[in-house]
DNA sequence: GCCGAAACGGAATCGCATGTCAGTTTCGGA
DNA sequence: TCCGAAACTGACATGCGATTCCGTTTCGGC
């Protein structure tokens, strides 16, 4: 389930495999120096391979920073819904508890790995309109989801009865945005905010 | 008190026009079509003027963006200060006015003007290290004024003795960074976006 | 070991935006 | 009206980085 038709060759697996460094090497390149300030011959040089190799696996500059944002916005999606269905929980305490692992994957993905918010939030969406809109997207789904949930909590009786959901979905989700972008320069007490998130999150929304 | 000492001649006066105009053209077009997208001559092209004028008026491509940045910088800056100094308020509805009144006054500098969000939020992060600091070092403004905006609460007896303040005031300022990069595709409700905001704040952090 | 195919590398190409500069125009004062 | 200074202009020089292309190397099968 995980892929269709696992490629069998040796060769094959080689491709694949170098293809994944690249795109890693972009990652890196492109969070550190910045999408526009780094050129393809500096992703090439990481690897320590000619800049031509890089057009055997991607057709050009642009190709490649679609390839990397797909798979961080893969992690996150991921983080983002594994296992964690709003209507998977049916108490108060477990409703708790789900919103805490949520956090908490998050923040492991954003505060853990800094080039993950400097890629996605810094400079992404300068590259493009459409490389702008996909990151707009992101933020779309990942109210989608937050309201989903916060409509079952209302449903359930957890939260407010008169519960903009839709609007404070956003509101949340801004303050887990805040929290991914000052883990950019103090990644050290990301516990102690996002502690304050969710304490003003509860207190504010519990009925 | 406004400036050290005015310019007197006509010229001098058309220059400083020209001046502005260069300026709020180059606004414009970055923040239309994006940093790297817009070329010096894009910038001339507009006004009808020669690109080599540019380069009478500001070094080059960096140095405008810097200025265009600190136009911003400026007027936002403004809202947050202007006559909302934290203890100018001593009583609960005074203070609710005044978190009003502050809110209202940034929702319509980035929600009226969908080109200043996307200028700071979007392109400016993208250019620089430097520029990407300047963005970073405007968050922690705000988030120091809004820090000691929450600390005068708390003395007052208003919000939760317990408050840690720092953090929450990033979470808050999320908040509205969500609204504003919200506004970017949804400008119309915005008001009802604001009032989600100022919910959660009050039911989650009032004492 | 030999061969053909596929992968690789990096010199060469190409386009483009920045920044310069020398000729031209504008303008204020005499 | 004339003059010199300052402002303006856009053709040009430059540099840089993305992409191409072809000679070279590697590799799997025989």
């Amino acid at each position: 389930m995980t892929s269709s038709a696992e490629p069998v060759s040796r060769a094959e697996r080689k491709k694949l495999e170098l293809r994944r460094e690249i795109i890693d090497a972009a990652f890196d390149c492109f969070a550190e120096r910045g999408y526009h300030a780094t050129g393809i011959a500096d992703v090439a040089t990481r690897l320590g391979i000619g800049h031509g190799t890089f057009y055997r696996y991607f057709q050009n500059k642009r190709d490649i920073v679609d390839h990397v944002v797909d798979e961080l916005v893969a992690r996150i999606t991921g983080a983002l819904t594994a296992e964690n269905a709003p209507d998977a929980v049916s108490t108060l305490a477990e409703y708790r508890e789900q919103s805490a692992r949520i956090g908490e994957s998050l923040a492991r993905i954003f505060g853990e790995d800094p080039r993950v918010p400097r890629l996605l939030l810094f400079e992404a969406p300068g590259i493009d309109r459409a490389m702008a809109e996909r990151i707009l997207d992101l933020f779309d789904l990942a109210a989608a989801l937050t309201a989903a949930y916060l409509s079952h909590g209302v449903e359930l009786g957890y939260l407010r009865a008169d519960l903009d959901v839709d609007n404070t979905a956003r509101a949340i989700n801004g303050m887990i945005l805040g929290s991914a972008i000052t883990s950019l320069r103090t990644p050290e007490d990301q516990r102690a905010l996002s502690e304050a998130v969710r304490r003003v999150m509860y207190d504010g929304i519990a009925s």
